[in-house]
RNA sequence: GGCGACAUAGCCAAGUGGUAAGGCGGAGGUCUGCAAAAUCUCUAUCCCCAGUCCGAUUCUGGGUGUCGCCUCCA
């Protein structure tokens, strides 16, 4: 059982699908004017994480999500630099795609865009005139009456009055009510444009989210959401114009799922505060995993604050469970060279309980990783038993490499499994990916590493530690780190 | 002004009506030529007040504080 919480009834609900086996999700993408902050990151790092759940699960996942490519901002940018919309457009759809590669997050199935999908949102626009919710102007700018919508306001929880009491709206006399919100932005001069049986002009921002959904994924789907500033008013909007077109409430998205804000300094990051930092900036510095990992060791409701100190705490945890990682792989390499195989023994017999000690544990683990991610996606919680496990991992290699342990054939079977099972836990949390690719060491770097480790054996076997520690020292300011164990010295990047 | 969220150890962060996951940091031990890595042990009574209950950190009311939305915003 799969619970989530919905923003529309503020309460977690067991979650059922549409379709049996099947989720729909949408997620409102970037407006691409420029370089995404690691807080527009978050909702794409938590859906992966949501759709790597369903998938583990079993399910078909169908995930839409847009490009807001024709709009104010993007206008704006190209006015400042001399360019086409398109130009610019395309050039941060470019970056983002770059940004959100590095943090492991999958491509959804469809990347619509608004100015592909200009007919629909006319369509559209023009049922919700015939239906009587929108209503054009002389100017050729066509309005949602929020008067019209009994329902409005049901999704942020607002009424009309009270928002009109806090009076931050835009003043346009010519609105039937302030709250009114444009479907179709009449032509101005020098700007984009589209032919449109209420004139020429361009896509308001909300109605674009709505035509793509339904579009892509019919008058009913599973999941819609994003950042929490966008249940007002963006989602809000999009429901209300949905369901009037659609002449159904229960259309439209089943439930809502909003992420909540990173912060710095426990005040909102955000591009018009100027309080941001870009995800390309970042993963100058940390490597895309740990980025990712950062984020996902708190719930993707809780607010968290961004700093320097948290991803370096975020790398060190990380590195923990890379190490565990590297441990299992070690120990399956050694299986399948036959370390392994050894015969019965007082010793072995005791070693053969400790591995089934740790399979039970690892399957234990695996329960409740699922359990909590079940849970509303508490990745928090997931990742807490990935240490858990991590511990008797490191803890089982230490005594194998140290000779504590001397493991039986049996031994083999149960760190296959333990290692596929933390496999699984890490794809759904989406690290250790990027791993081989990093860390690819070329024969030739293999061959110079056994070469400059035998050198500095040498000189520790004639007690030579000035050469020794030159050697260790050297390298770790080069980036490789020397780690001298009972089996031998292991080399790895840092 | 309206609406809403949150308040857990030095820091970060889960969670439950029956005395609190995990991470970082810190202290001590094992291992090591030294280091690194790893491992073991230790490191909280959950903002304040009142109420409900056999029992509340977890429920209700009040207070204080922080943050967010109401304007573009993930």
């Amino acid at each position: 059982m799969i619970q989530v919480y919905n923003t529309m009834s503020r309460s977690k609900e067991v979650f059922k699908p549409l379709k049996e086996g099947e989720v729909s999700i949408y997620c409102c993408g970037v407006t691409p004017y420029n370089a995404p902050h690691i807080g527009n990151a978050r909702p794409f790092v938590t859906w992966d994480v949501i759709r790597r759940f369903f998938k583990k699960l079993g399910y078909k996942v169908r995930y839409i999500q847009n490009f807001t490519d024709i709009d104010d901002k993007i206008i704006n940018a190209a006015n400042a630099e001399g360019v086409t919309w398109q130009e610019i457009s395309q050039r941060y759809i470019n970056v983002y795609f770059k940004s959100m590669d590095a943090l492991n997050i999958r491509r959804a199935d469809i990347y619509p865009k608004v100015s592909e999908t200009i007919p629909d949102i006319i369509s559209m626009i023009q049922t919700l005139i015939d239906k009587g919710f929108a209503y054009k102007l002389e100017s050729g700018d066509v309005f949602y009456s929020v008067e019209a919508d009994k329902s409005y306001g049901k999704l942020s929880k607002r009424n009309l009055e009270e928002m009109q009491a806090g009076a931050r709206v835009e003043v346009n006399d010519k609105k039937r009510n302030p709250m009114d919100f444009a479907l179709w932005k009449a032509a101005k001069p020098n700007e984009p444009a589209w032919d449109s049986p209420f004139g020429a002009g361009r896509p308001g921002w909300h109605i674009e989210c709505s035509t793509m959904s339904l579009k892509y994924l019919g008058e009913k789907f599973d999941f819609h959401g994003g950042g929490a500033d966008l249940i007002f008013p963006h989602h809000e909007n999009e429901v209300a114009q949905s369901q009037a077109a659609i002449g159904d409430e229960h259309s439209f998205a089943q439930y809502w799922i909003h992420n909540g804000f990173i912060t710095i300094d426990n005040s909102k990051m955000s591009k018009s505060a100027g309080n941001f930092f870009t995800v390309e900036d970042i993963l100058k510095k940390y490597p895309g995993e740990v980025v990712r990992f950062f984020l996902l060791q708190t719930h993707y409701r809780s607010p968290l604050d961004f700093s320097e100190e948290r991803i370096q705490e975020a790398q060190v945890a990380y590195n923990r469970l890379k190490n565990s990682y590297d441990n299992l792989n070690d120990l399956a390499k050694k299986i399948e060279c036959g370390t392994f195989i050894h015969s019965g023994d007082k010793t072995s017999m005791v070693m053969v309980s400790n591995a089934c000690g740790l399979a039970e544990l690892a399957e234990r683990l695996m329960a409740a990783f699922d359990d909590a991610m079940s849970d509303d996606f508490n990745t928090a919680l997931a990742i807490s038993y990935m240490f858990e496990l991590s511990r008797d991992v490191n803890s089982y290699y230490s005594d194998y490499i140290s000779g504590k342990i001397q493991p039986r054939g049996a031994d083999a079977f149960v760190i296959m499994r333990v290692r596929e099972i933390f496999m699984m836990m890490a794809e759904v949390i989406g690290i250790f990916e990027n791993i081989v690719e990093a860390n690819a060491s070329s024969d030739l770097v293999d061959k110079l590493m056994e070469i400059i480790i035998s050198i500095r054996q040498d000189s520790r076997s004639a007690k030579n530690w000035a050469v020794a520690d030159k050697i260790r020292d050297d390298l770790k300011a080069a980036g490789i780190i020397l780690e001298d164990t009972p089996q031998g010295v292991k080399w790895k990047q840092a």
